[in-house]
RNA sequence: CGGGCUGUAGUAUAGCGGUAGUAUGCUUGCUUUGGGAGCAAGCGGUCUGGGUUCGACUCCCAGCAGCCCGACCA
């Protein structure tokens, strides 16, 4: 893409609104833009990197045997009701609005309750099963007090996949594969060396339930790491749990962390209150054993940017990036440099390779602050300097090495640094 | 939801009960061209509603919005 037709601009200041590292640094480079409190909309260079989030999920979810759906956000009061969520007290973050024809709605904040109920449609028999569902679905949480940018907002993305399954060991099996899963998904965006599987409350489905956190100062949660292990127990049930879990370490560091994922089990609380049922080989009616796991994609990204900036700067990991690779023409009135500049632009295009190619005619240190603030790791610069000897310049901010290649072997040579 | 703070050009800030200033941005021109360059001219502003006052951006009240601390986070 070019950048002279990319609408979104990046400013020198940031709105003093915001104090969020991942905000100020997302809103500065133009990834997003603030909409109201705890609310932002994505702009070309924020939905690419939200795509490729989205993605790395997809394709884990589905290799776990997840199928994809869309459901609404639109909620029926009655199901709701049927399982006790509907009330202000039981649930204080409804956002609950008014039909026309007089009825009232939810706007969805999760959602085990419609897909309990949908499944009544297509549950029968012991050969309907397993069934694993997701979908990738905006969420709203009415909460008191949005902040930390992207990390706590009021409508966000949810990854929620939904397991139902026949018997608990089915349950169980099933609930181990998302745990991979979910490590594969944080190992991919770049976070695995900070996030952990975590012991957690269950909430109001059962006694324990795991969540992945990321060690970062910007969290919210705080909790109690084996370093041994790489897995941790949440403050909130450490009383209960003072040693890990996995080797029973009673040497557990504290520290600050984003809650980037969770996993519950949920037994039979919703087939059992929507009526989900089976019959078994025997001719047995039972209740569906199901489970709900969830990652918020654009948290995800807000952790990344606490993880991989410093104020000044993005670093994206590779698999995230908007763009592999940044082309920079920094004399364009150069006809040689231009020349140069698009002949790269258009290989590297033709090789599937994704350049954000800064063609704008502006000065030198512009390009380098802005590419700099973009924070896509490679970057390409042609000049009248490069025009001398035929060769361009790589620059992998990762190891601050610069390169000359010479453009036949640019295409190999950024493969080789993706 | 309790407590606190703040609303001045697109953005960031200053100031004052009596014609609102600076930086940045944007427009135009000239000069520049490997780290947000220089000069010149121009564009653009007091959250909303009441009150006090001869006069309110400034003081008072309310509303709305935003931020911070705490509580909450299924």
């Amino acid at each position: 893409m070019r950048q002279t037709e990319l609408f979104s601009k990046t400013r020198k200041e940031v709105p003093k609104d915001e104090v969020s590292k991942n905000a100020k640094l997302l809103i500065k480079a133009g990834f997003i833009h603030k909409e109201m409190a705890g609310v932002y909309s994505f702009l070309p260079l924020g939905l690419r990197v939200l795509n490729k989030v989205m993605n790395v999920i997809r394709e884990e979810m589905n290799a776990s045997g997840g199928q994809e759906i869309l459901l609404s956000a639109l909620q029926n009061k009655e199901i709701w009701e049927s399982t006790g969520r509907w009330s202000d007290k039981a649930v204080d973050s409804w956002f609950k609005t008014t039909l026309g024809s007089g009825g009232e709605a939810g706007l969805g904040f999760t959602h085990e309750e419609p897909i309990t109920q949908m499944m009544r449609d297509h549950i029968r028999s012991f050969r309907d099963l397993p069934v694993y569902a997701y979908q990738i679905q905006t969420k709203f949480r009415n909460e008191t007090r949005a902040k930390s940018g992207l990390i706590r907002t009021r409508e966000f993305l949810m990854k929620d996949l939904y397991s139902f399954s026949r018997t608990a060991q089915e349950h169980d099996e099933f609930y181990k594969i998302m745990q991979t899963a979910y490590t594969n998904v944080f190992s991919r965006v770049g976070l695995g060396p900070f996030t952990h599987m975590t012991y957690a409350s269950g909430g109001s489905f059962s006694k324990y339930s795991h969540e992945f956190q990321t060690v970062c100062d910007a969290g919210e949660d705080t909790i109690h790491l084996c370093e041994k292990c790489s897995i941790a127990v949440n403050d909130e049930i450490f009383s209960d749990q003072p040693v890990c879990p996995a080797c029973g370490n009673k040497n557990l560091s504290v520290k600050k962390s984003v809650e980037v994922g969770n996993i519950f089990s949920l037994g039979t609380r919703f087939s059992e209150a929507l009526g989900l049922k089976f019959v078994d080989e025997k001719n047995e009616s039972k209740l569906v054993i199901m489970g709900s796991y969830g990652i918020g994609p654009a948290r995800l990204i807000g952790t990344i940017v606490e993880s991989f900036s410093d104020e000044k700067s993005i670093l994206w990991p590779s698999a995230v990036a908007p763009f592999s690779v940044h082309l920079l023409l920094l004399d364009p009135s150069d006809d040689m440099a231009r020349k140069q500049a698009e002949t790269v632009y258009n290989a590297l295009s033709a090789g599937n390779i994704e350049v954000l190619f800064d063609d704008r005619d502006v000065r030198a240190g512009e390009k380098f602050a802005d590419a700099d603030l973009i924070g896509v790791s490679l970057r390409v610069i042609a000049s009248s300097r490069t025009t001398k000897d035929g060769t361009v310049e790589v620059l992998d901010r990762r190891s601050g090495k610069h390169t000359m290649v010479s453009p036949d072997t640019l295409a190999s040579h950024i493969n080789a640094h993706l």
